[in-house]
DNA sequence: TCGCGCTTCGTGAATGTTCATTCATTCACG
DNA sequence: CGTGAATGAATGAACATTCACGAAGCGCGA
C-alpha cells in the first residue's frame, strides 16, 4: 500500500528528531575531543569513538570535517543569542538593571562553555569566508540585547555618553575573558566573582555620576 | 695552523648573526603564511617559499614546525615586554600619565603586529605545555608596568580603590581587542581613535573623581 | 696568484605516516 | 523482504621530516 501523506509526515518528523539527536551527539563529542586537542589534531576516528558512532556515520549527519567546527560554534553563539535576552527581561526595565543582568548571564554562560568560547576565537580562521560571515553575523545580533540597553541609558541621562558600540563590544571581550584567561583568573575568582568584579569596574565608567549610588548593590 | 681563541669567538660572532638573520626571515615569512592560511593549514613548503628558502634549510635552523610557532609568538610578546615601559618613562612620573601613556603604546604595538596578535590567541593550543608555561609567563611579566603603574595611583590616592590584577588584564584585552575585534572596529577607528576612545572609558572607571578634571587631556 | 682541501651553507626529492573521505556490506526493524 | 541506519576497512592525498648531494667561502702552501 502505498503511505499516505500523513504516515510520510510523522516518519520524517521522527526521522528529523533522530537526525537532530546524533547531531547533538556529535556535536558534544566534538567540544570534548577539540578541548583535549584541538581541531586539527582530532581525527574523526577520535571523534566517533567519543560520540560513540562510527565514522561513516558522522558523514551521514555533517558534510566534513569544517562542517562540524563551524555547527559546534553556531552552537554556543546561540546559546548566547537566545539567552541573554530573557536574563534581561527578567530584570525589569531600568537601563542599567537590565545592562547588568545580561552582562551577568553573558559571564555565566561563557562559564557553562569554557571550551567551547575559546573554541571561537581559536578556530574560526579555519573556516572559509561563508561560515566566518556568519559568526560575525551572530556576534553582532549576540550584543544588539546589549547594546539597547545602553542607548536606553544614555538616552534616559542614567549613563554617561558613551560610544555605545564600543562598549558592548568591550562588553563582550570582557565576558569573553573568563574563558579567554582563565588560567590566569581561575585561582582568585569563580564565575561569581568574576562577574561582580567586572561590573564593579565597568559600572563605574558606564553610570552617570549623579546616579552612581543607586546602583552600589550591583556591585557588592 | 690551530685558529686561535679570538679567531674562534668571531667566526661564531659572524656565524649567529647570520643565523639570527636566517631566523628572521624565516619568522617574518611564518607571520605572512599563518596570516593566510593559519598555522595547520601552512606547509613547510609554502613557508619555504615564502622566505626565499628551501624546505631544508627551515630545519637547520629550527627543531620543527612547532617551534616555528612558538618562536613566531615569542617574538611578538617580547616586543610588548621590551618597548612598553620605555614609553612610559618617556611619559614621566605621574601614574595615570604612566599607564595611559603604556596602554596607548600597546594598542601601537597590537596595530604594527595585527596578525601576529591573533596568532596568540588562536594558536596556543597547539603549543606543548613547556611552550604554553612560557606564553604565559611572558604575558604576566608584559603585564608588570601597567599594573605597576595601578599600584602606584591607587596608592597616591590618585586612582579608585580598584583590583589591580583585575584591571591590568583588562586593558592588555582591551589592547588585544584592535586586533582580535578588528574586523568590526576597523570601519570606524584607526588605531590611534581606538586608543583614545578606551582610554575615555578605563579612566573614566580608574581616576578617583576629584582627578578627573586634570586628565581630560588624555582622553581627548 | 693560483689551486686544493675542508667546512659550512643550502637544496629538494624520497620516505613514511597520518588521516579525511568513501563505499561495499551488514544489521535491525516493520 | 525491503528499506534506511550503521559499520569500518580501503583508498588516496597531503605533508613533516630526513638526508645524500652540490655549491660556495676560506685558509694555506706552492
Amino acid at each position: 500500500m502505498a503511505k499516505d501523506s500523513a504516515g510520510v509526515q510523522v516518519e520524517e518528523a521522527v526521522r528529523a528528531v533522530r537526525a537532530s539527536s546524533r547531531r547533538r551527539q556529535v556535536l558534544d563529542a566534538a567540544v570534548v575531543v577539540m578541548q583535549r586537542t584541538g581541531f586539527h589534531q582530532m581525527s574523526m576516528q577520535a571523534l566517533a569513538d567519543e560520540a560513540k558512532v562510527s565514522v561513516g556515520l558522522i558523514y551521514k549527519y555533517f558534510g566534513g570535517k569544517e562542517e562540524i567546527l563551524l555547527a559546534t560554534i553556531v552552537d554556543i553563539l546561540d546559546q548566547f543569542r537566545d539567552r541573554i535576552a530573557p536574563a534581561m527581561d527578567a530584570a525589569g526595565s531600568d537601563p542599567i538593571e537590565r545592562l547588568a543582568a545580561g552582562f551577568h548571564r553573558y559571564v555565566q554562560i561563557v562559564d557553562e562553555n569554557l571550551h567551547a568560547v575559546a573554541l571561537t576565537y581559536r578556530e574560526s580562521r579555519t573556516l572559509d569566508q561563508r561560515g566566518r560571515d556568519t559568526l560575525k553575523e551572530l556576534e553582532v545580533t549576540t550584543s544588539a540585547p546589549l547594546r539597547d540597553a545602553l542607548e536606553d541609558g544614555v538616552e534616559a541621562g542614567l549613563m554617561n555618553d558613551l560610544d555605545v558600540d564600543l562598549m558592548s563590544f568591550d562588553l563582550m571581550m570582557i565576558a569573553h575573558g573568563w574563558s579567554l584567561k582563565h588560567w590566569h583568573f581561575a585561582p582568585k575568582f569563580t564565575a561569581e566573582t568574576y562577574a561582580h568584579a567586572q561590573l564593579r569596574f565597568v559600572l563605574e565608567a558606564i553610570v552617570a555620576p549623579e546616579h552612581r549610588d543607586s546602583y552600589r548593590h550591583l556591585a557588592s
